[in-house]
DNA sequence: ACATGATATCACGATAACGTCATATAGCTG
DNA sequence: CAGCTATATGACGTTATCGTGATATCATGT
């Protein structure tokens, strides 16, 4: 509670804590390219519906995520094109990292 | 154990993951700035010290850091500017959300 | 070799996150 | 309004993470 209220580096860890979850990585992947329907993400991520429903809620209370009602699905998109610049960021990293394992593994 | 043959989005969820703590925050915060002893970084978090040895050990196990052993001391250092790039990142959108709230409120 | 300081690891109780199942709410349709 | 579909919430056992205290390792100075 009073999340908001909480000290700097509690804010940022829980910014990042929303991130740390793979199907919450794989929900904001979808969102990337363009809203979709809970419909539409519980078909493509494949797991239960609650699951998914919860994990949604998280990304949307912390800030990640917006959703709007449309009749009667609800839409989801991504909140801000820092989320997506965060994941851009991991993934430059890993590829880096894993490369050089790799380079390491060929030379041993 | 073999964190990095599991599937992608469990990797990118493990980067997030290392960042997500308020301590692991901390002792990046204060990486930026250049390498540190652990006993500086004991000294500037003040937390107990085998809790900071094993945030420090999380960070580096998940290669977000790199430590070097000089003399009796390990200095630790950020492993890639791509974390000090995420930190940023994080900083620049919880700053709009914030403003965005507060101007809500404001209004309200 | 011993004592000391610096850092890491182990053990473990407390807490939080995960994931499943059941149930509730909200909108649509007949 | 009854029934159906879509989504959200609650309850709860399981597992992971946190944080503390005790102990181990490693380098240095005597």
């Amino acid at each position: 509670m009073f999340s908001v209220l909480r000290d700097i580096p509690q804010l940022k860890a829980d910014f990042f804590k929303a991130l740390g979850h793979p199907i919450r990585i794989r929900i904001l992947e979808q969102l990337v390219d363009g809203e979709q329907s809970v419909a539409a993400l519980l078909q493509s991520i494949g797991t239960e519906q609650s699951h998914l429903s919860q994990q949604l809620g998280i990304l949307r209370r912390a800030g990640l995520v917006t959703s709007r009602r449309d009749g009667s699905t609800v839409v989801y998109a991504i909140a801000d094109d820092r989320i997506e610049q965060s994941l851009a960021v991991a993934k430059s990293f890993l590829l880096d990292m894993l490369t050089a394992t790799r380079d390491e593994l060929k030379a041993s």
